[in-house]
RNA sequence: GCGGCAUUGGCGGAACUGGCAGACGCGCUAGACUUAGGAUCUAGUGGGAGACCGUGCAGGUUCGAUUCCUGUAUGCCGCACCA
């Protein structure tokens, strides 16, 4: 009988389909919880790619394991689909986005489907349906009514030809993340989430997260925490004053001049009137730049003099202020002291300014380069004689004892800005009257996009929903009222599904709590590296406020975190369209099947790990379940399946149990296969295969390719599908041979091999080596200097 | 520029706390069975004729280093005037 993959896959997965095999009751306390959770995809028009399956299947080998191992497995999936290509495709067509969605999302589930994996679809939810986005604006009002989402005047990052806002993180060297468009800066009211408030928890919580260390330190510079000073200055001759953070409070002494940034509130203020035309031109040019200009042109500074002087709080000496773009209005006060001493950047622009540079420490050659290291301080008062350390201990101190500045722990993470000029998106539940903000009533929710005729931005670039002009205008407590016309950004339904999932079909309350509190945390999650700051980001943030409010149980909501790889193409380049080398994963099933495919993935090598494709791996992957599967399909071999243990296989088959156990639950399914093929290998040597050990190894394979093992286990006599028998235990005291091969080195290189009893004592080996005849020939004539013996290991002659 | 990760046969990769480098798979070679083989099974396969040499490169620690330390090169990822 041959491997007819075609038929036994589609066997199996109409019979799970029937039989609701991986439908989870969450309510179901009686078992203990283990939750597998992939990152849901964008059901994009182009269907699934073989990067898909990779993470997926490594979520599913956990769930099927832990279902074996007696837990109960919550492993759902949905869809992430609000975002640009339905838009786009809405505006070129007419048609609503939804239908465009509601197709991928069927054609997504067609193929995940195909590939076999164990998700409970009772659980699916979708972000762009009303019935989930109505409890993402029922949060949004939470943090609005908290305080945590404001409308508020702020420099964003507008892209043109999107016509819209961009996040940060999808800003890439000055561009459009999508489609590489420029992206400069501009002033807009826009809604924001505070998630600067969450950032110290959000950095102390990575701590015992068990996550990719790159990842958390990706995050925790992303934060951006740094401790040091606030100090305030003067304006002379004004009643002005404005702070600056500084790391460096103990070089105060050698600040020789002050630089606002050309947005900060005070430029136009103190500017004297014969600097007032430079700054002005000055600010003007700034605004238009770039993010991408700023940043190339990180070399040369620029900068104006305002004219105006600031006192210098520590001995009062009058320093002139700048302006120059090289201090950002977003970071810190906006305002720096400027100490060309002992900071590069100031020294550059002292440098070309012609400023005073004032050393405060020793050490370096300031006609040089500033000097950034640490030293004994000079020309600062009561700070001469001091380190670094305890300087900035005494001048702080100093400041605080003269109410001209404290402590100060600054942030580099923003305002995450929360509104998009956009038509494909949860639509922001807030209506003005005249300029009061009133959110819609609890009851109100879901606020629902309206139909339109055209889906464009409108001609100055607002959003789209400006057009529909019933929805827009409406009435709220007898009065005329105006709706908000900006959606939510991408992440926004994203950052709680792993909520929704546990109770997806509550319409009273976005999840129970107490399902929440059996459920969370998350234990595995995996999903792409990409989303190191964005989704995983803002996902904790919600989840944490959440969790203040005490509606939901865990303070983080992914315990375990893994990142897969990315799939290359044949030559280890990134597959794309435009390089022709997208491999189909509908293709690769039709002439392979879903499990050649799934064990391929697990066995190219470390999940983590970017790869390049082979079609002669998948050759290998298939060839080994067909080896597999010959032992039920071909009459010779399983003649060999017997009841009776001759014990030949004793010691390979609890290894191998072992290994692939202690794998699986470490990802690391590359080695795990490799240990089921060395298993086989073994097998195929046998004249007699001890029945439980072949069946326990095709419930371990099950995991990986659940197909074929389903037939194999049924084939083998078996009335109940296999999905739920007990995982495979092995016998510690099997997995000691009684004898051990150890080598034989001299002065380091391997000369010989012995076998030995295991445990043989160090003196009984050393004897037995060293009357072999080979060792004896090699050391002839040689002085013995040490004889290292590694019990059960090794054995090293040191002879000169 | 800063931070993180990586570098092992023709290829993908393996090697637990330092202890026989190259497991497993692909590819290749030979043989068996076959009308046939792009099926299957069996054997071999880092380099070198050999002493030996081999884990990006140069040093170091050690009886012993892919593994630890110092320096360096290359590649990938993240951040990028963060005061």
């Amino acid at each position: 009988m041959i491997y007819d993959y075609k038929n036994i896959e589609k066997k199996w997965q109409k019979y799970w389909e029937e039989h609701n095999t991986y439908y989870c009751d969450t309510s179901d306390f009686s078992k203990p919880k283990y939750y597998a959770l992939d990152m849901f995809p964008y059901p994009s028009g182009q269907g699934l790619h073989v990067g898909h399956p990779e993470g997926y299947t490594a979520t599913d080998i956990v769930s099927r394991m832990k279902r074996m191992q007696g837990f109960n497995v919550l492993h759902p999936m949905g869809f992430d689909s609000f975002g640009l290509p339905a838009e786009q495709y809405a505006i070129k067509t007419g048609n609503h986005p939804e239908g465009f969605t509601k197709k991928n999302i069927e054609n997504f589930k067609r193929q995940l489907k195909m590939l076999g994996f164990s998700f409970d679809w009772s659980k699916e939810i979708s972000t762009c349906d009303p019935s989930y986005y109505k409890w993402t604006q029922w949060i949004f009002k939470r943090l609005l009514e908290d305080g945590y989402a404001r409308l508020i005047d702020m420099p964003v990052n507008w892209c043109e030809e999107l016509g819209t806002v961009l996040a940060n993180d999808e800003v890439i060297d000055g561009k459009s993340e999508r489609g590489g468009y420029p992206v400069v800066r501009k002033n807009m009211k826009q809604w924001v989430l505070d998630i600067p408030k969450y950032a110290e928890d959000l950095l102390n919580g990575l701590d015992d997260l068990d996550w990719p260390e790159s990842t958390k330190e990706i995050q925790r510079n992303w934060i951006g925490k740094s401790e040091g000073a606030k100090v305030i200055f003067e304006v002379s001759d004004t009643d002005e004053k404005f702070s600056v953070f500084t790391t460096r409070c103990d070089t105060l002494f050698g600040a020789t001049y002050c630089v606002l940034a050309p947005e900060h509130y005070l430029v136009k203020k103190i500017t004297t009137k014969d600097q007032y035309q430079k700054v002005i031109s000055y600010i003007e040019k700034s605004q238009k730049k770039s993010d991408l200009e700023r940043t190339q042109l990180n070399k040369e500074k620029t900068g104006v003099f305002t004219g105006a002087y600031a006192i210098n709080p520590v001995n009062n000496k009058k320093i002139p202020i700048w302006i120059s773009d090289y201090v950002l209005s977003t970071y810190g006060t906006g305002a720096i002291m400027a100490v060309p001493a002992h900071d590069e950047r100031d020294y550059a622009f002292a440098k070309k300014f012609n400023l005073e540079i004032i050393p405060v420490l020793e050490g370096g050659d300031i006609s040089k380069e500033a000097f950034t290291g640490d030293g004994v301080h000079i020309n600062s008062s009561f700070l001469d004689g001091l380190n670094k350390k305890d300087a900035i201990d005494k001048m702080l101190k100093y400041l605080e004892d003269n109410k001209i500045g404290e402590k100060k722990v600054n942030y580099k993470m923003r305002e995450w800005i929360f509104a998009r000029q956009r038509y494909w998106g949860e639509p922001i539940p807030v209506v003005f009257v005249g300029d009061e903000i009133v959110p819609l009533k609890d009851e109100d929710l879901p606020l629902v996009l309206p139909e339109l005729d055209d889906y464009g931005r409108t001609k100055d670039g607002k959003s789209p929903l400006e057009k529909a002009t019933d929805w827009l205008n409406c009435t709220i407590d007898g009065k005329k009222a105006r709706r908000e016309t900006s959606t939510m950004p991408g992440s926004a339904g994203s950052s709680w599904y792993y909520l929704r999932y546990i109770d997806p079909q509550n319409e009273q309350e976005f999840a129970n709590y107490n399902l929440l509190k059996h459920w969370m945390p998350v234990d595995l999650y995996v999903g792409g590296a990409e989303h190191a700051v964005g989704h995983l980001l803002y996902s904790r943030f919600w989840n944490k406020y959440l969790y203040d409010k005490g509606l939901a149980p865990t303070k983080e909501p992914f315990k375990k975190l893994f990142h897969q790889g990315m799939i290359l193409g044949e030559n280890g380049e990134k597959m794309s369209k435009s390089r022709g080398n997208v491999v189909n994963p509908d293709d690769v099933i039709e002439k392979y099947g879903a499990d050649s495919l799934r064990l391929y993935e697990m066995f190219m090598g470390p999940l983590e790990a970017s790869l390049p494709w082979s079609m002669g791996g998948l050759d290998g992957a298939k060839r080994f379940i067909e080896r597999v599967f010959r032992i039920v399909s071909d009459d010779s071999l399983k003649a060999k399946l017997s009841d009776v243990n001759d014990s030949k296989l004793d010691y390979i088959y609890n290894v191998t149990v072992k290994k692939v156990s202690d794998d699986f639950e470490s990802l690391q399914f590359n080695t795990a296969i490799s240990q089921m093929m060395i298993f086989i290998n073994e097998v195929y040597k046998q004249e007699n295969i001890y029945k439980p050990y072949y069946e326990g190894f095709v419930k371990m394979l099950s995991c990986i390719c659940p197909h074929v093992c389903e037939e194999i286990w049924q084939m083998l006599g078996h009335e109940d599908i296999i999905d739920f028998e007990p995982w495979p235990s092995f016998d510690p005291n099997k997995l000691v041979l009684n004898e051990v091969e150890i080598a034989i080195q001299i002065n380091g290189k391997l000369r010989d091999t012995i076998k030995v009893n295991l445990d043989l004592s160090e003196e009984e080996i050393k004897s037995k080596v060293l009357s072999l005849d080979s060792i004896k020939a090699r050391i002839e004539g040689k002085e013995i200097k040490k004889v290292i013996v590694i019990k059960n290991k090794i054995v090293n002659i040191v002879a000169i």
